[in-house]
DNA sequence: AATGAATGAGTCTTCATTCAT
DNA sequence: TATGAATGAAGACTCATTCAT
């Protein structure tokens, strides 16, 4: 009877996957208050109506872009850790990767805070279950150097936790608003010096570090020599 | 015939500060986005018109809500700093100044973030001169540090400040949704005894951190080492 | 900075008046679910925004215009009835200021069991205790009815309720769809007369129901019995 | 790719059958307005699509249904009816069946009224027949009793008609909203007294009754008197 | 015959802002 | 100066219906 336009029919996954490309844009661009269905649905090319075929509401398109983004960073870890050898470098990788993906999608991050953490059931959604296992990858990794003797047996972890996250989020929101390029390197590189020496074992620190004159650094140089001495005259009383 | 209220006259600079204390209070209950500009003025006993006569826009409320925010603790930074001295224990001031700020009205630090600094024109307004002024305190307790030898002279101060801001955000949000009651003194010591290690100068260090103790074991250390030398030394003898 | 049509500013009083006044009319074309509220404003001469902002609802809209709905034809009771004397004729008037009042309106007394009665917090709303007082006019008169010996000892007040309110319903609804007028004198004599025979005490039914006529029937029977005695005793003279 | 499932073909009057069936039951429960096409579907376990090869819309569902309905009761009485004798029993049971049932389902005979009665093709519809047979049911049994002497010669077919139907939808909604359940037997001996009486032939009244000390009844008893002289006169005489 | 993806018009409601009084 | 009535654009969401496959 009306006219109504051909509608393009697409196969379930690839709908899905196309709105909710469009919903991570459109609250990247906006956040999440002032991101708008209908933009949603104009983007991934279908009348709003279908987009509440697949989402029950515009919050669920939230929590399920979020879901993808903590899952994609997660594959990468489960990717890349296991090779990664010794404490500290351990620890850069995970600050690395982090300051990455808060980079490539600072909104993203964000938003996981300020409209997912907030909400009363969250400790029982699917993304309190992904970020647990995603802040778990930083704190194994410090409680791994704990273990091990690299790091002071006394490691706040919370604490560091909150400083790497946090720092990594302002640090990254000076470059969101147009200011220049972040070298993620660089900052990292930056970060991991400050926390490092904030939590390593003290005689790890300076061996770490090839550090300068310390005292404690002639000590050490003084007890091998000692060990030497100690080693020829051994042999040469034999 | 209507019931008009009676409609009373307040000097101006009261007017506005009323309608400011009311908006304070709401944005802090809903954020910006949910912050109905109805509910300000119920607030402030005053008509929603009323509000517009004063201030240009709700955008401008918050505003200068934020700029209200800075000022109080922009005050109390200059009353209180001068009277502190050494740089651990005035790094140690501004972190918890700024943890207790965040503490009473957490949303208002983050409302700085999310709903003003992206914006565009921000470089150029009030606010973003009052944050300059606001971080400077921290900074500026970092280069005096460093000019005094206390710090590392490489100290990343950028990366320092926003661990310390972005660390106490993170910290402090773990907080508003409802766990327990934040401890500013505790978290203030764990805050600063990481950062402290990462950024003290070397020798500063083991002196700072129950210093006396740390050197002492070193001279212990060095006295084994003698006795072993003589040791070998006076078998050398033999 | 937006055209903005010229507001047309009306007294509080008369804008509730107005729009209560579409509103009854939209409800009682369309019923409840497909009554629109933009309908309704079309009608009243504002846009929907106005309409927020003295009622908080759709929902609320309906309750009050139920509401005004049994103030009228309460007051009018209130009025009537008083100067009415005698149960029949108490009893009638209740019957015709009903039907009366749903075929002004049949669909609003409609509404009230629709939408209201089965709503879960009815009995807790000023609806329900207007729509007590309401029934409570019936059956008052029924219980005075009964009190005077007009009635049965044992009318079952409940059950007339019913058939009153109910038979009236059914009654007015022969008439919404068009056909004809509804005579409401004519109606209410007829449902008067089968109830009234249905609860009058035994005397009372003979003696009310167009008396004269019943009341001389017997008396013409009790004189074909005089004559068939008095035939009897002339035979037995004989 | 995409799991379709599979399609289940019925034969076309089980497919229409279970269709009816859900929509029977979600109607029942929501009402028609409230009703989602799309849970008929689910229920029915179709996809809506489905649905329109059967059905050409919503409204063609619930006409269909009421349809049912009416078949379903129409057969009841089609067998019941013709055993049982006298006017009184008959309608007592035209009564007891109704309430019967619109207890069972209160929502569709309800639906009857407000969606399809005020429809203005109504009276060229498949149900106008159904709901004329079905009223003429009652009406029939009110013209037998008049017709045999039962029933006064002026009974209100359609006033009593009213009051039945009528009498008996309010009497089940006070039900409906959780108050209890529905005592069919009592309600309807409530209900058949007081109409019973209002539409009675005075001689059956009482007699049905073993009614009190009318009138009617005294001269009954001297009716009986005249009959008994007359006798022993006649008996004298011989 | 059945699917199910897609449509699009429509729903109620909110709210920053304007402006006649 | 303050009121408060009114605006209007936008918001999320629903659902009967269509139609390519």
């Amino acid at each position: 009877m009306t006219q109504r336009r051909a509608a393009v029919r697409l196969p379930r996954e690839r709908r899905v996957h196309d709105i909710l490309g469009a919903a991570r844009a459109v609250f990247r661009e906006h956040g999440y208050a002032d991101a708008a269905v209908s933009e949603i649905a104009a983007r991934a090319e279908v009348v709003e109506g279908t987009i509440y075929k697949y989402f029950e509401s515009k919050r669920e398109l939230l929590v399920r872009v979020l879901e993808g983004w903590y899952e994609g960073v997660l594959a990468d870890y489960a990717r890349e850790l296991p090779g990664i050898r010794g404490p500290q470098a351990r620890l850069r990788y995970v600050i690395w990767r982090h300051l990455r993906a808060v980079r490539d999608d600072p909104q993203l991050s964000r938003l996981m805070f300020l409209e997912v953490r907030a909400h009363e059931d969250y400790p029982r959604s699917t993304l309190y279950t992904l970020n647990r296992r995603y802040t778990a990858l930083l704190t194994g990794v410090l409680a791994e150097g704990a273990a091990a003797g690299d790091l002071r047996d006394d490691v706040p972890v919370r604490v560091v936790r909150d400083l790497v996250y946090g720092g990594v989020e302002h640090l990254t929101w000076r470059y969101v608003s147009g200011r220049g390029r972040l070298d993620v390197e660089r900052e990292t590189d930056d970060l991991l010096r400050v926390l490092w020496d904030g939590i390593a074992a003290p005689g790890v620190r300076e061996a770490a570090r090839g550090g300068a004159d310390s005292l404690q650094r002639q000590v050490v140089r003084l007890e091998r020599i000692a060990d030497r001495l100690e080693g020829a005259r051994a042999a040469a009383r034999r």
